[in-house]
RNA sequence: GGAGAGGUCGCCUAGAGGCCUAGGGCGCCGCACUGGAAAUGCGGUAUGGGGCAACCCAUCGAGGGUUCGAAUCCCUCCCUCUCCGCCA
């Protein structure tokens, strides 16, 4: 992940000015032009000393097929020039690592500058695109949508959180899941279970049938270099379940394996764009969140989500992105969940991000938005740490592609939402109309 | 996990310390020939970096080592295939 030195030394200002806008340090940008030049000033000059080597090792060659002794005094001439040059390449092969080392140490910690029209601020300048359906209240009113006959302005019924709901439906074990793997990592029993694999369902479907997506199902795990390329590591590596002994890490979501998937690899004109949906579970450590958000599903260390990833060309990546925010809002809105769509501020936003939307559902059992998705395009930062390029025509000069992705859906906060909405006063909640025939039911009731 | 064989240009392959500036074939692109095409001939056809440029440097799975010089020799690792073992 890095902004590339080609604009580093291009457009300076608009680096510093988009570092400053995320709240991270600008004079890196200026460090890491002084490295730059002096990476190159040492490239230079070991580039032409090897030269240097490389024709006086073919003199040797030559010389001893012409007839010249091997021990003789001309050939250890030559070999004397060839092992001086050998001497000071290795002095500067040194330098240049240690240079290169820092280079890559400074970019790393540039952050990519925000688009144009992202606004400027903390989470309090994020901006609500637009909000779609009812908010409805936690206390229902007597006359309310779905109310009782009971007098104007009475409470009927108050919604509960969605905890609350699932006990009473026997769905969610989380005492039993903290008791096989630990607080965090919850059971779904029965119908929940069921809802579980008829959201997967759902959405895959949705997006290989309608949306134009090639289903992937990617490893839960990915190696170092895997999660290097989408920066887990060395980021986020707090973050992430690690199995050491066989240097494997939990993908924390399937941004990581199918972003992964065209590392080092060029696309052919014409190939893109390129767009992957793929379930995966993710694993997330939640370090350093003790406490916040705990109860029920809404913070867990595993949870299911399907993703989609894009790979697309610089030109088409604004409006994909777009797009991609529009295929997660239909399935929201196809579950009749409530739901607001918010464009993230310079600092809350990332370090990596170009551009960040941020769904999240309303909950009426707790009062809350909860978020479900996240889409963002990273322009060219990600692609350049992947080598990830594209040939804007046959036989032209590879560009980096622009990569995307963004959650369609989260599923645990879906589920919640789903119970909190569509929960009745006797406890029981009513299925959302996609979900029915692969749960094969339009009700989950109480046992009784 | 054990034994063996491999990893070279988009694909197939040659290659065994200096004739490798990696050859040949296929594919692809251009040109010629043609009314047009096929066939044929000629030329081109990797990626990254440096340089205004000519051009130079690096890369033969990855990383180390030996050597004046490594695709080639040595070490470690990764991957693929075959056989065996184990197994949902």
């Amino acid at each position: 992940m890095s902004v590339g030195v080609q604009r580093l030394r291009d457009e300076p200002d608009v680096i510093r000015r988009g570092a400053l806008d995320k709240g991270e340090d600008a004079t890196l940008v200026d460090t890491a032009l002084a490295l730059d030049a002096r990476r190159r000033a040492l490239l230079g000059e070991a580039d032409a000393l090897k030269a240097e080597r490389n024709s006086a090792s073919k003199r040797v060659g030559v010389a001893i097929q012409a007839g010249a002794a091997p021990n003789g005094p001309e050939v250890a001439a030559l070999r004397a020039a060839s092992v001086a040059a050998g001497e000071r390449i290795a002095a500067l092969d040194v330098a240049i690592g240690r240079v290169e080392a820092e280079l890559e140490d400074a970019l790393l910690r540039i952050p990519n500058p925000a688009d144009p029209d992202v606004p400027v601020g903390d989470a309090s300048a994020s901006v609500t695109v637009r909000t779609w359906g009812d908010l409805l209240p936690r206390a229902m009113p007597a006359s309310g949508p779905r109310g009782t006959d009971a007098g104007a302005g009475a409470t009927a019924w108050e919604r509960r959180p969605h905890w609350d709901v699932a006990q009473r439906l026997g769905i969610f074990e989380l005492e039993r899941g903290a008791k096989i793997a630990g607080s965090g990592f919850p059971v779904y029993r029965g119908a929940g279970a069921g809802l579980q694999r008829a959201l997967i369902d759902f959405f895959l479907t949705v997006h290989t049938r309608e949306n134009g997506f090639t289903e992937i199902w990617p490893p839960a795990v990915v190696n170092a270099a895997s999660a290097r390329g989408t920066g887990q590591i060395p980021d986020k590596e707090d973050q992430m379940y690690v199995v050491t002994r066989d240097e494997l890490y939990l993908v924390p979501t399937a941004e990581v394996p199918v972003t992964n998937l065209h590392r080092d690899e060029i696309f052919e004109a014409g190939e893109l764009p390129v767009r992957y949906a793929a379930y995966s579970p993710c694993f997330r450590r939640e370090a350093g969140a003790a406490g916040k958000d705990t109860r029920g599903i809404l913070r867990v260390h595993q949870f299911d989500k399907v993703e989609m990833v894009l790979f697309e060309t610089p030109e088409a990546s604004a409006a994909a992105l777009e797009w991609m925010v529009g295929r997660a809002e239909d399935l929201l809105r196809r579950l009749g969940l409530a739901y607001r769509v918010l464009l993230m501020a310079t600092r809350d936003m990332g370090f990596v991000q170009a551009k960040k939307y941020d769904l999240e559902v309303w909950a009426p059992g707790v009062e809350r938005w909860l978020e479900v998705s996240s889409c963002s395009s990273f322009r060219d930062y990600q692609a350049r740490r992947m080598a990830i390029r594209y040939r804007p025509a046959p036989g032209a000069r590879p560009e980096l592609v622009h990569t995307l992705n963004g959650s369609g859906l989260a599923l645990a906060r879906v589920v919640a939402a789903i119970l909190e909405t569509y929960q009745e006063p006797d406890g029981s909640v009513r299925v959302p109309e996609p979900l029915r025939a692969s749960l094969g039911a339009d009700v989950l009731r109480p046992p009784a």
